[in-house]
DNA sequence: TTATAATGTTTAATATGATAAACAATAATG
DNA sequence: CATTATTGTTTATCATATTAAACATTATAA
């Protein structure tokens, strides 16, 4: 408590109120989907190969979880390819490509 | 190499193949995302509260790297409501529901 | 072609993620 | 109602995730 040191020195996740809320939220969908599996957390912890803690990490959304130990659990779930949407439909980001045109394999110099 | 010990105690994710190449799609899109806005991976690291390794592992596909970190570089591309994707459309869960009814707080006692 | 910024790798240090175990609370059954 | 399996919390331990720094490579832009 008032740590300025672990403040200063903190290397886990730090989250605003927003980005806290949708990490609470999938937590509750993969929590939901596995309740309609009729799975109990350690059926799924176990087929997952992480420990129970862990599994009730993601269900509750802290943003310490590896997201390697996230997609074995949405594959138990057979939702792993869910996943491929990150960054997938990226309209802001073509409309940005169309108007400097190109993409080059490394961000412009800073000249 | 060759450690056993290593083996039986290992923590972080073990992927499949397939599981594997999943990340490693997600990690180029991300880094696309990243180039069509003419970011340096040093300037969006630092946004994104992190190091630099840390979203060169993310754009890699590396499994260890914290949902928090990946949530927060999604954030700094404008792109974090991509995660609320994962578990929300499950249509199996949904038919299995439908199938045997009523969604309980937990799964149910194994007798 | 040349200069250099962006990218990627490796290494060592350390903060922390992941775990099991023990315990408490409670929803789901009979 | 009574029993008990599921869920959740806490704690201590240890493997590892994250980092900075130093260095090498190479795409970019003049």
């Amino acid at each position: 408590m008032f740590n300025i040191l672990n403040i200063m020195t903190k290397k886990s996740a730090v989250l605003l109120p927003k980005t806290t809320h949708i990490l609470e939220t999938v937590g509750d969908q993969i929590k939901l989907a596995r309740l309609r599996r009729k799975l109990s957390g350690e059926m799924v912890a176990e087929r997952a190969g992480i420990g129970r803690n862990t599994l009730i990490s993601i269900e509750q959304g802290k943003p310490t979880v590896s997201i390697g130990h996230y997609l074995n659990v949405l594959k138990v779930l057979g939702l792993e390819k869910d996943l491929l949407a990150l960054a997938k439909d990226d309209d802001l980001g073509r409309k940005l490509q169309d108007a400097g045109l190109s993409t080059k394999e490394r961000a412009p110099k800073k000249n």
